[in-house]
DNA sequence: GTGAAAGCGCTAACAA
DNA sequence: TTGTTAGCGCTTTCAC
């Protein structure tokens, strides 16, 4: 086996014919230009042989389109994250593109870096889920021609296509479970704030309580991130106030949190749901075999997947049709035991 | 904002220089060339105001490096590989490398193809998990040169470097602690048989069994993918039959078989460990705070990971010592409330 | 101190 | 039906 690649050049040399001609037989356009069916198969043969392989690079600089698309996620270990970019990878595959991934572990500097690096690998478009805090870098590239897609976090009042859930609408239905369950003193865990989907959640919170007359305590708003220890240290504050605060439920944010939840009501001895309801965002398949089945505003990573991958290559393939550019996928409720009826 | 990027040459001709001297100062070998100190500023402000970013892909056909590496993984929505998944992009990214991704979902003709894919691109090494089946397009890759390292799983026999788990080892320890709790009749729910992952844990079972003198029931031993719907299935006929077998412990090969292991026995209503005992391999960050948490077999992605990106890059780097290039990693066994102790 | 020019592997317009 | 050739953006040898 050779180690140096085999080149159409190649090719053509040991066949005596042009690189043109390999590389219209390569290309599946033989018949099109009528080359001899012999000269075809001899090509074949001898790519074959020297088991050639199309350089994606030259092919690229030539055609100025490298057939791949980028996508940067905040944390690929999350397992929603993870499915998502399951779901963008084997669509583009699909599509005959391939995936660069970038992980910008929540950091706006990496996240900077990675999409510059993205530029310069002239990537035919980009899939981000934005930490969330900045947009001006993700716009500059966007009007600059960059077909680009945002996922589950957006920007509001910001030109930039996004697909995410309808956060807000989630948050409300859980909240107005726990409400409706005789709950009105309530905390929120939140994730990273100044984020789209923080910002939603809450503000779907805080509608729920608007909306049943219940007066809103700022100090039950805790947390600073979407991570297990976020959830964890925060859960272990409420749980040491409860007498004071006389909270009787949480409404996590997100998966990860809610893990933290958990394991602080586990070390502190709090029954759930006997002394403490609690929803979360995010479903799992272990959802429901955790020690206490959690109740969880489910939004089906599979579609939003999907739209992006769709919003992506109309601006790829510049079909669009510029209307609705944004979709906010609906969540869907699903009760477990965590929540509790209590008397208020 | 220009929609036709700049380039070496447009700077030169803004500048009226020649393209080597921009190519030279944007390299940041301007001094050793001793380009005047006043040039090399034009340079950069000129770059800066025609907003100037390098082309990879020119710069990887010309070097033919592309300073990327590809990475093969079965299901990237597994939270263990995409654990490894993320340190890998980590760590890649600190040397100056970026990744292509490709989920090969346990596909062998994707594998292959994504190996091809890979093979075009040019990328400078290949971490790959395996479908774990079959070898040869990865060592005829390897022999011609290109850096290789299998991650997971691997092939005994082959000269293709991996760094993976003891599985046998971490296997035999599982299943000596049933064993000592008094369990002589353990289900074993298998893998992706052929796969060397699988055929180790198997093994390691096998081995306590032998080491203990405890006759081995061949059709104790079911199941057939790491996935869920295998665990939930599987666990589902041992539950119906479980006065028949006499069962009294299952030893789960997987986290996502675990899963189905237990949303069966709560189907069917079969209490952990009282009534049945129960370990598994794979950690998660969930597995204290299942219904019952569950006895793991630990092991350490992030120094999977880690070893994995050393030994590709010491191929790519070309200081391989070529002693010891297979690693196995430890596990570590951690013991929970789903292991009970039985009067055999 | 700076420039000219070849060439990485490929495509496609133009030629024959 | 097939070949010639320019050029994608960049690096680097050689020249001055």
């Amino acid at each position: 086996m050779s180690k140096n690649k085999a080149t159409i050049q190649s090719i053509a040399d040991t066949l005596g014919v042009s690189v043109s001609t390999v590389s219209r037989v390569m290309n599946g356009v033989g018949k099109k230009y009528r080359i001899s069916t012999k000269t075809i198969a001899a090509i074949h043969e001898t790519a074959e042989k020297l088991n050639y392989t199309p350089n994606k690079i030259a092919k690229s600089l030539r055609l100025k389109k490298t057939f791949t698309i980028g996508v940067i996620i905040p944390d690929i270990s999350n397992p929603w994250f993870s499915k998502i970019t399951m779901r963008i990878e084997e669509e583009s595959r699909k599509r005959g593109y391939s995936v660069f991934l970038c992980n910008s572990n929540g950091d706006i500097t990496i996240e900077r870096d990675a999409l510059k690096l993205l530029e310069n690998w002239s990537v035919d478009g980009i899939i981000i889920v934005p930490i969330g805090i900045e947009y001006k870098h993700l716009l500059a590239l966007y009007k600059n021609g960059k077909p680009l897609v945002l996922v589950d976090r957006f920007f509001e009042d910001v030109e930039l296509p996004y697909v995410s859930t309808d956060d807000k609408q989630g948050a409300l239905e859980a909240n107005e479970l726990l409400i409706n369950n005789g709950h009105t003193r309530i905390a929120c865990i939140q994730g990273l704030r100044g984020t789209s989907q923080n910002t939603q959640r809450v503000n779907g919170y805080k509608e729920a309580h608007k909306k049943h007359g219940i007066q809103i305590d700022e100090s039950f708003i805790v947390g600073s991130d979407f991570g297990y220890d976020n959830g964890y240290n925060e859960a272990k504050k409420i749980l040491k106030n409860l007498k004071d605060t006389q909270i009787t439920a949480i409404f996590s944010t997100g998966n990860q949190i809610t893990l933290g939840v958990l394991k602080a009501c586990k070390e502190e001895n709090v029954k759930i749901p006997e002394e403490l309801s609690l929803i979360s965002f995010d479903e799992n398949n272990y959802s429901e075999l955790l020690y206490t089945p959690i109740s969880t505003v489910s939004h089906i990573d599979d579609e939003i997947g999907n739209k992006a991958i769709e919003l992506l290559f109309s601006q790829i393939d510049k079909n669009t049709i510029e209307e609705s550019t944004n979709v906010l996928t609906p969540t869907h409720l699903i009760q477990r035991a965590s929540v509790q009826k209590i008397s208020s």
